[in-house]
DNA sequence: TCAACTCACATGCACTGCGTATGTCAAAAT
DNA sequence: ATTTTGACATACGCAGTGCATGTGAGTTGA
């Protein structure tokens, strides 16, 4: 037990840097973070860095593919504990307006992740938040809750308009007042997916 | 008329810059564009990329907002020539993904600007496309066309899902074939916002 | 009209940061 | 035990930003 492999030792390194560049990408942004200081952090060089990610930019891919499946596991357990499928769909957005509330998220995933990725949908990580919500569509769909949409491009929709929520909540003067606020309109705007005769009761 | 004022001048100047501005951040995005490069192209010197614009930032926040603003300007003619309010909601809209599928305004309003300018709505130029549509909505809702939700959050949304719907057609392997079915989710989408009894026929 | 001044812009420099080529040393392989 | 591998450190080159300083055309006042 006092043995370390190699592959062991390695394996923990990669999550230490990766765990170093979430706090720095989210606080200093992937521009404004510096690899000498980052891999200073947690006791190694930039030669680590290049070893195990190739570059900055690979680093910042292993960083969001990460939170992406944090979030996506997440958004999935809440999906499935609601009472519908079409309660599961409302409360899998709320999630990610809630989740991309957090800092770490939101400059991340949201900001800096696009800007220096490209598209999403072309991540390594093919997008576990885009996925999960492109099923449950899909089930949703087949069961004739839904409108006979295309799938990828709902899927699209609802979580744009979900991320966009968290950005204007973020920036809101008073975010605790904004979230009630964008989480009804998001619930309205899902009602539009959904397939003719829906009680119009309120939301 | 052949006197050249100087302020003439420096405003001309301010205009190529931006414009070299446009080119070079669409083409090799923000971080890649050379300040050097830049201003060598129209035949000047990063002094008077300083002097006008304080850092390589205020450019960008000048060529975010011209671009903005010719966005907004379109999309509100655009919405006025619809038949309806309600259609012009709609067709401002569609106008939005359209437009996001250029490329300048993809990578420089929908990536890098965000990423390096933080969130639109802090934006000097108080980000006008988002206004425009925020105007409508609230028209649609005073006049009982629209459930009365917060203008703000709903302009949020829509503006959010649109240009998400742009960079997924962007994306997709045949974006002709992507664009409708994008629009199509849109208006459907749309519908949710629409008061009770809305004629359900399809769109 | 001419001198003084202003200011838009150019030039040179200092600093930071990325990526790569090369070195090193412990762990695995033979 | 020797060789080899590979994870990581070190040193260097290069590019890019921003600032401090220079300069000359255009403007102003007498």
């Amino acid at each position: 037990m006092a043995v370390r492999r190699r592959a062991e030792k390695m394996e923990e390194n990669r999550a230490r840097l990766i765990s170093a560049a979430r706090k720095a990408f989210a606080e200093k942004g992937y521009a404004g973070a510096s690899m000498d200081e980052l891999t200073a952090a947690v006791g190694l060089t930039r030669g680590a860095l290049y070893h195990n990610f190739g570059d900055k930019e690979g680093l910042l891919a292993a960083v969001v593919d990460q939170i992406d499946a944090e979030m996506a596991a997440r958004a999935q357990r809440i999906a499935a504990a609601a009472a519908t499928e079409w309660e599961g769909l409302l409360a899998e957005g709320e999630a990610y307006i809630e989740m991309a509330l957090e800092p770490e998220v939101q400059r991340i995933v949201l900001l800096d992740g696009p800007a220096v990725l490209g598209d999403p949908s072309q991540w390594p990580s093919q997008n576990a938040c885009l996925q999960t919500t492109r099923r449950t569509l899909d089930r949703l769909i087949a069961q004739g809750i839904l409108k006979p949409v295309d799938p990828e491009a709902a899927a699209w929709l609802l979580n744009g308009a979900a991320l966009n929520a968290a950005l204007w909540i973020a920036a809101s003067p008073s975010p605790p007042q904004a979230l009630p606020k964008a989480i009804e309109a998001f619930r309205h705007l899902a009602e539009g997916f959904r397939a003719e005769a829906a009680p119009a009761r309120p939301v």
